[in-house]
Order: structure tokens, then sequence, then C-alpha cells
DNA sequence: GTTATATTACGTTACGTACCGTAACATTAA
DNA sequence: TTAATGTTACGGTACGTAACGTAATATAAC
């Protein structure tokens, strides 16, 4: 008889143990945040994670690729819309929080994430739709409530308003010409979206 | 007799051939603008330049330093001091120029050394002090000089008015997410730093 | 001046290392 | 039985360095 072809829905044989995966995450992202992308090898992340370097590559096609897997896994979307406060207020916590991110040793694996996004295609997709994009739809939702309740002035462009704000704080974190502090992040609001008197 | 010990001052020996250091640099930069950084392996470099690898480790430590050298040797600092025009419309003719240049191949240099500094410290430094700095020393300067005329506004905070128009041009470098148009710098110029009416 | 010598530039060749990505095969768990 | 994982091995690329020879130039001695 010949064989039939597999029933397609159930997954068979053995099953992936979920620790492999969660072991070659959590020893990327360590390696990340130490010595940025350049420490985050294949071999390296294999030794850390207590696995082989074939099981690495059945999982994500190269360290770049797990860099961002782990970098994203951990960077989880600011959830914005279960706050209960004021949207004025809500949109300078989220920025308190990224700009305590960016100063934090986090701020070494965004720096270079954006740095691996600009030589690998792939992953400028991934990082753009993974992370900006969440970012800014998080930003622009807040900003939205905030015009609806007349808390800041209705701006002509959203876009430029969100490059305006993401912009130097990014610019500061992958230039390091000065500090990321929450007194700057409180001028850059102040100036960007100043509250309506 | 003993022969004198040399006279520190003037070179001695063969000079350096000025076409070596040239072709390497011509070649780097060439390889930059079109693979990124990945692509400014020394060897490439040697071979594109016609020169022994050796001789390229004689002039620079490893392949990014050369990639920074190529690429500070063409992007040299924006000359505002020259014009005679308002210091406003050389201020907005400043930032058409980065926007071309950053909507350019040559962007893709740009952001493969900002993506080069973030694992190397010492390319680090040399983009800060010899790219970031001065780019935001001419803007500083044209900024002073409209505000002594009365064409704009004196800003609250300087550094921050430069990280605002800077930082949004980066972001959009690097993250690709909107193109880098001069409409798009015109609303960045309008909103930053308006023309006082 | 002419000549010898030191000094430096550059090419060639070779080495050992790191990491890559893949393939083959054995082993283990479901 | 099926698929996940480990083990081992391989070829490939690029690294950075060292050794050696040759070419080019400056300097010192004559």
């Amino acid at each position: 008889m010949a064989r039939q072809p597999p029933s397609s829905t159930v997954p068979r044989g053995r099953p992936r143990d979920p620790r492999t995966r969660a072991a070659i995450l959590a020893a990327a992202r360590a390696l990340l945040e130490r010595g940025g992308l350049t420490a985050v090898t294949i071999e390296a992340i294999a030794q850390k994670a207590g696995v082989s370097r074939p099981t690495i590559y059945r999982y994500w096609p190269n360290a770049p690729a797990v860099a961002m897997a782990a970098f994203l896994d951990v960077t989880g979307a600011p959830d914005a819309a279960r706050s209960t406060r004021s949207p004025y207020a809500a949109l300078r916590a989220q920025f308190h929080a990224v700009a305590d991110a960016f100063a934090a040793p986090a701020g070494r694996s965004v720096a270079a994430m954006v740095a691996a996004a600009q030589s690998e295609t792939e992953l400028a997709k991934a990082f753009r739709n993974e992370f900006i994009a969440r970012n800014r739809d998080a930003t622009r939702l807040l900003l939205e409530r905030c015009i609806e309740d007349g808390l800041i002035a209705p701006p002509a462009d959203m876009e430029l308003v969100l490059d305006l704000v993401f912009g130097p704080l990014f610019y500061r974190l992958l230039m390091g010409h000065a500090p990321i502090t929450r007194g700057f992040v409180d001028r850059l609001l102040d100036t960007v979206i100043p509250a309506s008197a």
C-alpha cells in the first residue's frame, strides 16, 4: 500500500521542546545586550544555550534573525489601550518609559537592531513592522484621543509629529552626542506636543 | 665615523604614494555605497584598489575604519560661512542638501556608518566628532545668525532644536518607514524653525 | 656630486583562527 | 514511525599577522 500523506493538521513525531527555543532566545538576548550584534554569533548562542549549532539553524536562518527574534520577544508593544488615565498623561508616561528603556542597557539592544536592520533586508522589515510601526501606532492612538478630548491642538501632519517625538530619541540613542534623560523627554514633549492652554 | 642619528622631524625613507591611499578610499567608498558595510571587507578593497591586503592594514587597523575614512573623505562639512544669502535661506538650503544626500545612494553610506558606529567605539568617536558635530555646528551657526537678524524667535533650548531638525531625518533614513522628500524637510523646518512673522 | 646605507613602502605568500552554513548520521522522545 | 536534537565533519570566507623580498627615497660620508 502506498503511504498516506500526513494529516496536515495534527503535528506528528517528536514535538519541539519549548525550552530549546527559550534557551536560544535568552542566550541571544544576553549576548546582544553585552557585546552588541557582533557578539551574537551562532557559535556563541549555541554554547551559552547548551544547544547545537544545527539546531539553531533549524529555527532561524542566521544570527541576526535570532537576535531580532530575541529582541522582539522582550520588547513588547506598549499597551496604552488599557490605561485609565488621561490620554495626555498616558502619552507622557509612554515616552518616559521609552526614554528609560533607551537609557538602560536595553537601549544597546535597540541600537544594535537598528544597526542590523541596515544590512539585512528581512530584519529591516521585521523591525519596521514589529517595533517601529507598533510604537508609532500606540502613540498615534494616544494622540488622537488627546485631540478628541481637546487636550492638544490637532496637528497639520500627524506623521510628522510622530517623527518629531521619536526621531530625536533615536538620534540621541544612536549618535550618543547627548544623554536621554527624563528632562530631555519632558522638554521634547513640551515643544512638540504642548498641552493646549 | 659612526653615522649620525636621524633628524626626527623630516620623514625619511620612501614616502607613501598618495595614489595608494586614494585608491583604497575610492574602493572602500564604492563598496560602501553598493553593499553597505558588510561589503567593505579588506579582501574586497584590496582587489578593487589593486593593492595588497597588508598594505591596507598599514594604513588602517580594520575594515570599518577604512570605511569611515572613505566616508569622511567625501562628506565634507557644510560650509555655511561663505553664504551671502539670508541666514534663513541658507538654513533651508542646508537641509535641502542634507535631504538630497540622505535620499540618494549616499544615504546608504550614512546609514552604514551609523550602524558601524554602534559596534566600534573608535568609529563612533570619529563619526560624532567629524560628522555629527560638524553638521550641528554649521546649523547652530546659522540659527544664531537668524536669531541675531530677528528672522526666527530665540529658542529656549538650542540643542533641542538641533535634535528636532536632525533627529527626524536620521530617523527616516534609518527606519525607512517614510521617504525623505523636500516636502518633508519643508514641513519639518516650518514646524521646528518657523520664520517669525 | 657620487656612493653607501638606513629607512620606509609595498607586494607576495603563508599561517592559524573564527565563524559560517550545510550535510550525514546517530540518538531520543513522542 | 515520525520528527527533534545532538554529534561530527566539511568546505568556504574573511580575518589579522608574520616573514620575506624588492622598490623608492632620504641622509650621511667621501
